[in-house]
DNA sequence: CCGGTTGATCATCAAACTGTCATAATCCAC
DNA sequence: GTGGATTATGACAGTTTGATGATCAACCGG
């Protein structure tokens, strides 16, 4: 078996070691797993793999700015939706504004409290369809990212690794259509080949699993488009 | 160039006059449409009409407190969702832990400036993927762009994929009267060659897919000219 | 090295969508 | 009212797109 994923994954990108690792080990502490980078350089080799839930930007950093990672990501269709929370030592309202130009999601000023970091970054989470019990729900149909199953009431559904990713992303951002690159850049992760007709077979696949009860009508066709999860229409009486 | 008609309506709850107008005037200048309260059970009359995409609530407020009603927003489903930001006096952290856990999503302090304010506002919106984001409406009538997604009221309304295009340019620019070459060149393409007459085709296929929910009407007929989107309560009786 | 899984493609079938016509229905100006 | 012009509608045949089942490769833990 798999050694217990966390369900969420920061990526904290900062220069100075000291707060660093106090950091880490505060994140860790609360539950939240932790990958850091000492530059801006060393975290974009890091989101070549797979994407953390939220980024942690130190504003002073050696090399490229924070606010130019910042850009950056937001300039890229892949990480244009991940939330990007900037630490800055600086309190001027100039600086703020520039980081919520640049897309940043959430701003702390430091010396801060790890404890308000945290909070913050919970509410980002949250806010951005990473529940903290790393349970995603839609109707019946619940996707545990941590436990790594998937049941509809309490009937448990076996899905291959390819369909749970599938659907842990579909089901992050309920009711949105995805076109099949969107879905092959962030199921498959960039830089894989993979044709895209392949999209449709997973999707086979996961209604497949779903129809004994009765969810694969969750998973809809969007034609000239992609997929997209929607709860089924309600047949109340 | 399309200017962002995003109907993204504000409700702030604030008691103090002066400060209630100050922000309405500053958020209207910033192109957001806002809707005021000036206690937390008014708010929650209000909120049983249609939701804002975003709730200001003021920490102090006569009678129910703003962290009370955060409360209670959140433990409504409907409203479990809506993006909340706190605006209060005090700085202590305390205060700002006991935002948090009551679901609140951002949190400024009084004082502040009205742009810092904004700023977190739209930062909030992008971020909380709000569902009405990308949502067109027009009366009962929404397109949401983002989801490939058409209903009237709670119905869906299924289109195929050019009806959904030439929808969603009607909904861009509505009591707008486009002539057939308009039409073909923003909704098919520019360098496609089509009859013009294909465009009745069309519309007529739009309108039959909303005729069972009553708004085919919404879809006239400019003689001589093309075709216009209007609410259909607009036409006189 | 061996079954058992999981994953990616391909070929094929079915369904949905399109653009055009021909014809009926309306509208407008005279 | 009449005739010409404009629009609405129903049918059709070709195309495009998605669904599906089979196949072969890669991977994994003995």
């Amino acid at each position: 078996m798999v050694a217990p994923m966390a369900a969420n994954r920061i990526l904290l990108v900062e220069d100075e070691t000291e707060i660093r690792e106090m950091l880490s080990f505060a994140f860790e502490r609360a539950g939240l797993e932790v990958q850091t980078a000492e530059s801006a350089e060393q975290a974009l080799d890091l989101l070549d793999g797979p994407l953390p839930s939220l980024v942690i930007i130190d504003w002073m950093l050696p090399g490229m700015s924070g606010i130019e990672l910042a850009r950056r990501l937001r300039r890229d269709p892949l990480t244009t939706e991940l939330p990007l929370l900037m630490l800055t030592a600086r309190g001027e309202e100039s600086d703020k504004l520039k980081s919520f130009d640049a897309g940043i999601d959430d701003y702390v000023t430091k010396p801060f409290s790890p404890r308000e970091l945290i909070a913050r970054t919970r509410a980002l989470l949250r806010r951005s369809g990473n529940p903290e019990d790393g349970v995603l729900a839609l109707g019946p149909l619940t996707l545990d990212t941590r436990g790594h199953h998937i049941r509809v009431g309490d009937d448990r559904v076996h899905v291959g690794p390819t369909e749970f990713r599938l659907l842990e992303l579909l089901m992050r951002h309920p009711n949105r259509a995805f076109d099949r690159t969107q879905l092959l850049d962030r199921v498959w992760g960039r830089n894989v080949y993979v044709e895209e007709r392949t999209v449709d077979v997973h999707v086979l696949r996961l209604r497949k699993a779903l129809t004994p009860f009765g969810m694969d009508k969750a998973v809809q066709t969007v034609r000239g488009v992609g997929y997209r999860l929607t709860e089924p229409e309600a047949a109340t009486t």
